[in-house]
DNA sequence: GGTGGAAGCGCC
DNA sequence: AAAGGGCGCTTCCACC
């Protein structure tokens, strides 16, 4: 693992953040102009929903405004893990039919993280010759993954009318072109390598949509005759396979009740029976040894693994179960950049 | 003035 | 009560 992935990617590392990417600097202050100015006037417009000024950032004031002077509520809202009345996003759209206010809210908060995070942050961080040098971080993570900081171009936003013209402004010198290379689904063509389940195998073969394909076993049709909501609910539990997501969590991305996430769920382990045959022998091997190794050996401790509290014990099985996953294909992510 | 936690949210 | 993994950054706010 160290010596065969982790060492030679240090001066490779080390080449591409010395060398940077260039910014269109000018078109981010342009930019900045124009949603600033869209900004302040969804300011003006939720202080007069509001009746008053108030601090639009301050989870707090916001919490007051919208609970305690509009009255809004909904059902199942949340809390925070501190108590306080949530106001994430998920907890506003249940309120979206009490007050217009909420939909303006939504807006101010996009732009004003775009804002603060990207399009006015970005420009300081540039060198004299216009160009960004992000650190490579190689250790940190517990899955193997690198992250990126100072600024992180790992989440630069990626969909959506303003993301675009966000992504628009990482720019080549004159005479060169900026190239993407990457893995497409990286995540579940592990799976289907480690757990050798012939059905999954078989989609990637076939060089089929994952999702479609997943869909139109799951829900027992031709793939033909998938539709946009089969294959949104087949997308949805792909990605929830690979976080060891339950029940609970299915249903509630997926919305309907609690039996049809459960016989969707079961669906799916019946038409992939190998995935979860492998999930439990990975679990088994947290609970035997502590740990877990991805496919080139690279290794993660669960200390908390055969904790007498339930919920514990699942946090740690869903951690084994995705970090080997995770860790292998950021291992395979390596070597290629090796 | 600096620091660190909480809340929220961007990406894969 | 909560119940999908992994990151980093900004803002507010309490605290020293």
């Amino acid at each position: 693992m160290y010596k065969e992935i982790e060492l030679p990617l240090v001066p490779i590392i080390k080449k591409a953040e010395d060398h940077g990417i260039l910014l269109d600097v000018s078109e981010l202050k342009k930019l900045s102009i124009k949603y600033h100015e869209k900004l302040t006037a969804l300011e003006k417009k939720i202080w007069d929903l509001a009746g008053q000024e108030f601090n639009i950032n301050s989870h707090k004031q916001l919490g007051e405004i919208l609970f305690d002077k509009l009255n809004l509520t909904a059902k199942g809202l949340k809390k925070t893990a501190g108590g306080a009345r949530s106001t994430r996003e998920s907890e506003l759209l249940k309120m979206k039919e009490g007050n217009p206010i909420i939909e303006e809210l939504l807006s101010y908060r996009e732009i004003q993280k775009l804002l603060s995070t990207y399009i006015d942050t970005l420009p300081e961080l540039v060198d004299k010759e216009g160009r960004l040098h992000t650190h490579l971080n190689q250790t940190g993570t517990t899955t193997g993954r690198m992250s990126s900081s100072e600024p992180n171009l790992q989440n630069i936003p990626a969909s959506g009318d303003i993301a675009k013209e966000i992504r628009k402004t990482f720019i080549a010198p004159q005479g060169f072109i900026i190239a993407a290379f990457d893995y497409s689904q990286i995540e579940m063509r592990v799976l289907a390598w480690l757990s050798k389940d012939k059905n999954l195998e078989e989609i990637f073969i076939k060089g089929e949509d994952v999702h479609s394909a997943v869909a139109s076993r799951v829900f027992g049709v031709a793939e033909k005759d998938v539709t946009k909501e089969m294959r949104r609910k087949a997308k949805v539990i792909n990605f929830g396979i690979v976080y060891g997501m339950g029940v609970s969590a299915l249903q509630k991305n997926l919305g309907g009740t609690r039996e049809e996430a459960q016989q969707f769920y079961d669906n799916y382990f019946i038409q992939f029976p190998k995935i979860k045959e492998y999930f439990e022998k990975l679990k088994n091997d947290a609970r035997k040894n502590g740990f877990v190794v991805t496919r080139f050996a690279r290794r993660r401790y669960f200390p908390m693994i055969n904790s007498k509290l339930p919920f514990i014990r699942a946090e740690s099985e869903r951690m084994a179960v995705n970090a080997v996953l995770q860790g292998t294909a950021a291992d395979i992510i390596k070597k290629g950049v090796n």
